[in-house]
DNA sequence: TGGGTTGATTTTGTGCACAAAAGAGCTCAA
DNA sequence: TTGAGCTCTTTTGTGCACAAAATCAACCCA
């Protein structure tokens, strides 16, 4: 009961991780599963006899997961998992509609029968995955679906800028999601997409790009006095962002 | 002779410096300056002696230059200066009229009086920077001035985003600058965008945006067989992209 | 002469120990 | 009872020394 800050990392009890690198991968997934709530204190020491790695791998990790704004660094205080604001959560879905609307402009206009071909895979892929339950690796093939998207479009620099905000986006997505509402539906909006786009109808792919990620945004409980973590929301008092000025 | 690498970094021979931080400024300034051309090999010890702070501190930095693109980080075998490729570049060019098409679309609709005095003051600047012949200074403007941008807009993603692409221009725009040409009337452009903005014009602002990128990129001499520090274009022999396939 | 191998030197990577800072708990006084 | 100040503990930050890797050069042999 001391120290409860990262108990729960490990997949399974017996998976002990000796790998030298990829620490970083494991926390992030830890975030992704909750296992790791937006806020949680992670020390160094505990992390680096948790994986079987020194201080120092750790603190590399750290290092590329604040860069993804996975967690925080605070100079001389450690890191804690990020706790996305609102605001920022809304930009963030903003700036994804900006750039894959592009994407999928210039895709739409000259996507090839095979790429047609593996994009229908894909779906088909993540639709089993969200009917069998297994709603992580569901969530994975979502993620790749865009970036593969990304790729497709060949603008190595979009990619590279979209990796960060898709990376992020599952984040906001736990932090703010609405347990009233499923998203399991989620997967036909990908699917028209495609369909757009087989078609070489780059307005209705980009209206449907945008469709989908304003549906994604919209079963978030991002109203101002949406719980965050936040004192002001445990305490039912007014939410946390009364002025847009609380954050910049 | 023997070490040629770093020599030339210091600013002004008397100007030792002692601070802890901001190597990264320092390198960074020395990239856009042309005191260390694309390729340059960075060694860690003589960096840190040069700047008077620790081995550890400059590894920071590279870390942190290397995330921006500006430095490549080759595990094993040290850092060099980035000489991006003319696909990275064009794409670079490519992700910035797309997003900055959508900050100036946001922005035409809803900037204010007060707004629109601040970016004519920093094109007076810039403008002024130029003609007294301050090319560094005029630079710095120029990149300032699209990064207040951004910020106006409001999204603090697409501020964050941009920001990483901006830093980034200068470095292609060296590699791969067109000595025939010059690029003093690329302050015109600003002018006309901020006119269009005031005007709440937000087509004609992006159709300005668009073509002071793309005046941007055009004085650039990307052509296949365009000169990049690269041994091919030494030699005269053909350029180093006869396929497109040489970068991913 | 030229290609490949080996050894020496330089350069990068990393673990460890110590320093500095933050945090927790305690005492004491108002 | 509260709160300021103090000490002790925990946690993060950093310099240094050593390990590993790569580069360079000489050398040998075909």
């Amino acid at each position: 009961m001391k120290s409860h800050t990262a108990k729960s990392i490990k997949e399974s009890p017996a998976a002990q991780i000796t790998e030298p690198a990829d620490v970083y991968a494991h926390i992030y997934e830890a975030v992704l599963d909750h296992r790791l709530p937006p806020g949680t204190k992670l020390k160094e020491v505990p992390m680096s006899e948790l994986f079987g790695v020194t201080r120092g791998a750790i603190r590399k990790a750290f290092t590329r997961l604040a860069a993804m704004k996975i967690i925080e660094l605070r100079p001389n205080r450690g890191a804690i998992v990020a706790s996305p604001s609102i605001k920022e959560s809304r930009d963030l879905f903003g700036a994804r509609r900006t750039i894959e609307c592009s994407i999928v402009d210039t895709l739409a206009h000259r996507i090839t029968k095979a790429q047609v071909r593996q994009l229908s895979s894909l779906i088909k892929q993540e639709d089993l995955a969200y009917r069998r339950g297994e709603m992580r690796m569901a969530l994975k093939l979502s993620v790749d679906f865009h970036r593969v998207l990304a790729t497709m479009a060949g603008n190595s620099v979009l990619v590279g800028v979209l990796d960060q905000l898709v990376s992020r986006t599952p984040l906001v997505v736990l932090a703010y999601q609405d347990p009233a509402q499923t998203n399991a539906c989620a997967n036909r909006d990908h699917a028209e997409l495609v369909e757009a786009m087989a078609a070489h109808n780059a307005d209705r792919a980009v209206v449907a790009m945008t469709r989908h990620l304003c549906n994604l945004e919209g079963k978030l409980n991002l109203s101002d006095n949406a719980p965050a973590n936040e004192l002001a929301a445990i305490f039912g008092l007014a939410g946390p962002l009364s002025a847009p000025s609380s954050l910049q």
